[in-house]
DNA sequence: CTCGTATTGAGATTTGGTCGCAATAAAAGC
DNA sequence: GCTTTTATTGCGACCAAATCTCAATACGAG
C-alpha cells in the first residue's frame, strides 16, 4: 500500500470540487488501486461485491468519472476485443506510460519511449494541439495472432508492463 | 470521381471471395467515397436514406464490414468525444496516414511522419508484435479547446488533411 | 444534533450494434 | 430468357454498455 499519497490527492479534489467523501468513493478507489492492469467498470463492480461491499452499478460509473476528473485514474478504449467497453487503470503520480494492444487478441502491452514523445509534442505543434495530455496508442498484431495459423481470438487478455525506456 | 480503380478493386474483391454484387453494396460504396473525412454508420444511413435510397440499417452496418474487409475502408474508434460511435474512412490504395484527435472537441486531423512511423516498427518489434498493420492514434487537446476560457464542447466536427511528409 | 442537499440504489431508458427469419434477388445452369 | 439455388435484404426483436430518474439515504456545515 504505497497509494497513500494518491489517496490525499483524491480527498483533495473532492474537498476542492466540493463533492462529498463518501464510503462508496473510498472503496471505488481501493478497488482501482488493488487492481494490477486496465480493468472495466463492470469487471470492477463485480469485484467489489463479490468482497461483500454493497455498492451500485450506477455508483461505481459515477464516481470512475470523478476519479478520472481527479487525474487518478485513466479511462480509454483500447483497440481490439476490448474495445465495447471503456478501460480504467490507475495512475501513479506524473508517471504516463502509452499503449500497444494487439488488435486481434486484444492483448495490451505498456511502453515509454521517449522517442516517440518527442515527435509527439513535435506533431502536436505543427498541427495546432497542445503538446500536454497525450495519450498513444498503436493497435497492431501480436506475434501469436500474426502467426500462420492462429486461433485468432482472446487468448489471455493480460496486460503486461515493459521496462522504462528501452531507449527506443 | 477518380475512385474507379477502388471500384475494381471492391468489385474483384466481392467476386473473389464468392460473395454477390449488390445495388446495396454499390451505393454504400459510393457514398463512403463521396463522404469527406470520418463518417459514422448511422450517419452513413441516414444520408443515404435522404438521397431516396433505400437501404437498411442492418444492411449498411454489414456491408460495412464487408467494405473493410475489401481493404477499401477502415473502422476505427477515434477517442475524445466521438468514440461512441465507429468511424469510417474510405481508404486510397495503400496511402496511409494516423489521427491526431483532440478529446475535447473530438476534431481530427491526418498526418503522416515517417519519423514516427518508424519508431512504431522498433517498438513492435521490442515487444513481439509483427510490424505491420499499424493503427497510430494521438488523443491530445487541439489549441481552441485548451485556451483558458474554453467552452469545451464540439465545436465543429471537421476534419482537416495535413499535408504529408512534413519531415516531422 | 439538526437540517439542507449531494449522493446512492434500483430499475427504466437510451444508445450502438447484432441477430433471426421470411421475402427478395444475384448469378449459375439449362 | 427462364429456372433454380442460395446469399442477401429488411424488419423488428434483441443484446450490451452506459446513463438517467427519482425516492431514500447520509455527508457535513452550522
Amino acid at each position: 500500500m504505497a497509494e497513500i499519497r494518491e489517496k490525499e490527492q483524491f480527498l483533495a479534489y473532492l474537498r476542492g470540487a466540493g463533492h462529498r467523501v463518501t464510503a462508496e468513493r473510498l472503496a471505488l478507489f481501493d478497488e482501482i488501486f488493488a487492481q494490477h492492469g486496465h480493468i472495466d467498470a463492470e469487471e470492477l463492480h463485480a469485484a467489489m461485491r463479490s468482497q461483500g461491499l454493497k455498492i451500485s452499478r450506477a455508483t461505481v460509473y459515477r464516481n470512475l468519472d470523478l476519479l478520472v476528473a481527479s487525474g487518478l485514474a485513466s479511462k480509454q478504449r483500447l483497440g481490439g476485443l476490448r474495445d465495447r467497453r471503456f478501460l480504467y487503470e490507475h495512475v501513479h503520480r506524473g508517471q504516463h506510460h502509452d499503449h500497444l494492444v494487439c488488435a486481434a487478441c486484444g492483448r495490451v502491452v505498456e511502453f515509454v519511449s521517449p522517442g516517440i514523445a518527442a515527435l509527439q509534442t513535435e506533431i502536436c505543434r505543427a498541427h495546432g494541439f497542445v503538446p500536454t495530455h497525450h495519450t498513444l496508442e498503436i493497435r497492431s498484431l501480436c506475434n501469436a495472432c500474426a502467426a500462420p495459423g492462429a486461433t485468432l481470438g482472446p487468448s489471455r487478455p493480460t496486460a503486461q508492463r515493459a521496462g522504462g525506456g528501452t531507449g527506443v
